[in-house]
DNA sequence: ATGTGTCAACTAACATGTTAGTATGTTCAG
DNA sequence: CTGAACATACTAACATGTTAGTTGACACAT
């Protein structure tokens, strides 16, 4: 079994700031969310140190932390793995996200103000700017921040905290969708309703357009289980 | 500034079982959620280690769980303490309580099976005895019990843990109002209701009696800024 | 050929030594 | 007497040495 013993494809520590050990816990998170590190990659912790040129502290401080997060199986005494996906934790990650997300637009629907839906409506426009040049990956990245934005106009900021550490399993997951590019066009639909009903403030509205769009996930993640067998848990 | 420099109330490893960073994880949590140690309290990482008969990297990595979980504030390369309450967290975490809270109601409203329905009929008589008995404790735990049942009922396990890790500050919180007794009765009719729409399996109804119910803990919590100024953030 | 017991190698978990940053208390200038 | 600079003591953060549990390979018995 030769496992890849070569390098990580880990990025690099100098880049960030804050203590070691969240800067090792960034490095590694990027790396399994990115699907650099595939389910099933073997971590180990001197390897780790010794590509990162840090002691073995921050990195055992960060790995519990991904642990915590299910981002990583450890087997005590043993070895510490990238865990698999799980379609029934990410069905629960479905949930919780509908749970929080729906109660968010909700809620915002009430609240919201001119400049808020200002901002919402520019960051709508550079969507449709990315779909029509075919830049899924700039899409992507908007499309998450349009969800973000919107979490962020509760005033509750650990919303977004919360919402985002619920919903890792289903980021990662998402990343393998990234090469269907048909969706886009739908999505931006979908978010216009979304903006149209904050618009409007409507919350009952908002929030139906909210759940038709966060249903259409699912759905697309499903069928991976056969497509990518071997990143997830057999069941 | 002569601060209890005596020893923490803090109960013994020996009885728990799991990693010794697990277990101190527990004892410390323990203490802070039922206010054996107030917040404010210094936690110094040496007198934890001496105390519990463990070195210092248990201890660092139970006190980057409690950090992670805002139960104790860590300032860098100075102290630890144990976090004061912030008034506007408690708001964001009956806000995220109330989404994930309604979201299973309406779920299990929709699939609860007989069976369930009578292991909540069951809770909910022992919650009556309890209040007929003025056995308050023993109340405030059925009560957490009949909410736990019904998260359980999603079929979801991740849902109980991430509502627990949501509603650690207020579960904190909670433990101030014990000695206020006349809520019991007023809370016993609220679950009855609850029982009652999840016997009709009619999801809207649950949802409303689920929402009235939670709607009174935020305002009996509000006064307690006043009363125990200490515990809580200057604002 | 197959199941079992032993053993060696490797890993995470734990203990302890070292470093560097923060706060406090003191001294000295104004 | 007051305020700022400095020295000291203390803490968390980091590095490294040590322990113990797990895995997998191999020998051996069936």
């Amino acid at each position: 079994m030769v496992e890849a013993l070569e390098k990580l494809p880990l990025g690099d520590i100098e880049a960030l700031s804050g203590s070691l050990a969240q800067r090792v816990y960034i490095v590694l998170r990027e790396a399994i969310l990115h699907m650099k590190c595939p389910p099933g990659t073997v971590l180990r912790k001197g390897q780790i140190c010794e590509q990162l040129g840090v002691s073995r502290s921050p990195v055992a401080e960060a790995i519990a932390k991904l642990s915590a997060e299910r981002l990583v199986d450890v087997v005590p005494q043993s070895a510490t793995r990238v865990s698999r996906f799980s379609m029934s934790e990410i069905r629960e990650a479905t949930f919780l996200r509908e749970a929080l997300e729906l109660a968010a637009v909700e809620r915002v629907a009430q609240t919201i103000t001119e400049d808020q839906l200002m901002a919402l409506a520019r960051n709508f426009k550079l969507q449709r700017l990315l779909v029509e040049d075919g830049d899924h990956a700039g899409f992507f990245a908007a499309d998450e921040e349009f969800h973000t934005m919107i979490m962020g106009f509760t005033g509750y900021q650990g919303v977004t905290r919360t919402l985002a550490g619920v919903s890792l399993q289903l980021s990662r997951a998402r990343i393998l969708l990234l090469p269907s590019t048909d969706r886009a066009e739908e999505s931006l639909r979908e978010h216009e309703e979304v903006l149209d009903a904050l618009r409007q403030r409507d919350p009952v509205a908002a929030r139906n357009a909210m759940r038709f769009h966060l249903g259409q996930l699912i759905s697309r993640i499903e069928p991976l289980e056969q497509k990518h067998s071997d990143f997830f848990i057999a069941h």
